[in-house]
DNA sequence: CGCTCTATTGATAAACCTCAAATACAGTGG
DNA sequence: CCACTGTATTTGAGGTTTATCAATAGAGCG
């Protein structure tokens, strides 16, 4: 086994490399540099220069955007096998987000010419990171346009089973969502506010649908929740 | 004057053949079809399969997302040298919006191969879609937070303004909105009801920040408008 | 145990939607 | 040029959703 398919091996979940003959993969592993975070540590704030993208190793790490007047929106979760930042940096430009890691995270670092060599020597690298690019663009027209048609306890349920999707793990009570989510994370994912959201989940918990703990959430029900998301 | 630089003009605002040099552009315009569409017909509509994505020449695109329960949004418009469905066309799928002409519109359509075969030839092409991918999906990020945490009002002076600035003309009377833009129009763009709309606009023609007519719109007063999206 | 952070719950108010009805406007055909 | 017709817009009244404020309870941690 090379150094190539040993890269592979570490991203599983990378769609980065797909559709490249084996013989021919970039070594992108000698020219990134590690780096690990812990809770609470930003790898990169909104509007610093963006220089570096970022690959998720181990971890968890929350994209967040802030609002002039204060209020913070968490865009996205990334899990491990996932990329960020991987196309600010094409453009000379800011982050348009925040990164911070929720967990004790690694990540592997790459700096922008780096990524432009990659993708001008293998142009299908580009073009997979076109393909995850355009289903992050999709996710987040999909969640705008819940937002405006959509109440609040809808827009709720459709965001935890999104969350579920992304990072839940199975256990025997349910689906546990696998890292610490309070009710204001949730609030900021969904654009309401933390009471709202404590309400509404108390009202599943009666119901059935869900167990709760602090800054834990079991989806014990997801077919009923599913079930409320299209319904309404 | 060759047919590369031809095409070049013809698309000034497009990125998709920047960083290229002169001599060695793809002659993308002989892979291209030519087409017409009258107001009201649509290029492709939601859920058909993606097969084939679109420059425009001439007129203007409204690009609109259904909702399952009837209600229509719109998600973008397309004016002449931007592309639209670039991107679905790289995964076997289907459009995730109705594309539908406004105007007497002219187009080039492109089909999956061509779009692929000269991005594997000419990668710095991808990694110029990249840009444009990225800066919509920064577009609509910005949006959706918008729609967390500003009230109706400033979403709607906000999103004027960016039509504006994508689509305005200047006259004597203020900067007009060059295509019809109705109530409720503006009320899906902005997640509201043509009820709301019709009301904050005729408070601000009251403040004289702006003039209104039938699906027609002139900002007098764009300072003032500025003034109040970023302040509320 | 005391401290801090998170969550719950009730009361109140604001923002916004919905419905209804009237009015203004643009285009059409006489 | 004018009346007609269909659509767009305005405006009011009333109701619903959800935010805000305030106070309390619970969880984890040293």
């Amino acid at each position: 086994m090379n150094d190539h398919t040993g890269f592979l091996d570490i991203f599983p979940r990378s769609e980065l490399f797909a559709d490249i003959e084996e013989g021919k993969l970039p070594d992108v592993h000698s020219y990134g540099r590690q780096c690990a975070y812990e809770p609470g540590v930003a790898l990169f704030r909104e509007g610093d220069p963006a220089d570096k993208s970022f690959f998720v190793l181990k971890g968890r790490i929350k994209l967040t955007k802030l609002h002039p007047e204060g209020r913070e929106t968490i865009v996205r979760y990334i899990n491990p096998g996932e990329m960020t930042a991987a196309v600010s940096v094409f453009r000379e430009r800011n982050y348009p987000v925040t990164a911070e890691a929720i967990e004790t995270s690694e990540v592997i670092a790459f700096d922008r010419e780096t990524m432009l060599e990659v993708m001008r020597a293998y142009p299908q690298v580009a073009i997979n990171l076109l393909g995850i690019v355009v289903e992050r663009l999709e996710n987040v027209q999909s969640r705008y346009l819940e937002m405006q048609v959509e109440r609040v306890e809808q827009r709720i349920a459709r965001s935890l089973l999104r969350i579920m999707k992304q990072s839940g793990r199975k256990t025997d009570e349910g689906i546990l969502i696998d890292f610490r989510l309070s009710r204001k994370d949730l609030a900021d994912y969904t654009g309401t506010t933390l009471y709202t959201v404590s309400r509404i989940l108390s009202s599943w918990e009666q119901r059935g649908w869900i167990a709760t703990g602090r800054e834990r959430i079991i989806v014990s029900d997801p077919h009923s929740l599913v079930a409320f998301a299209e319904t309404g």
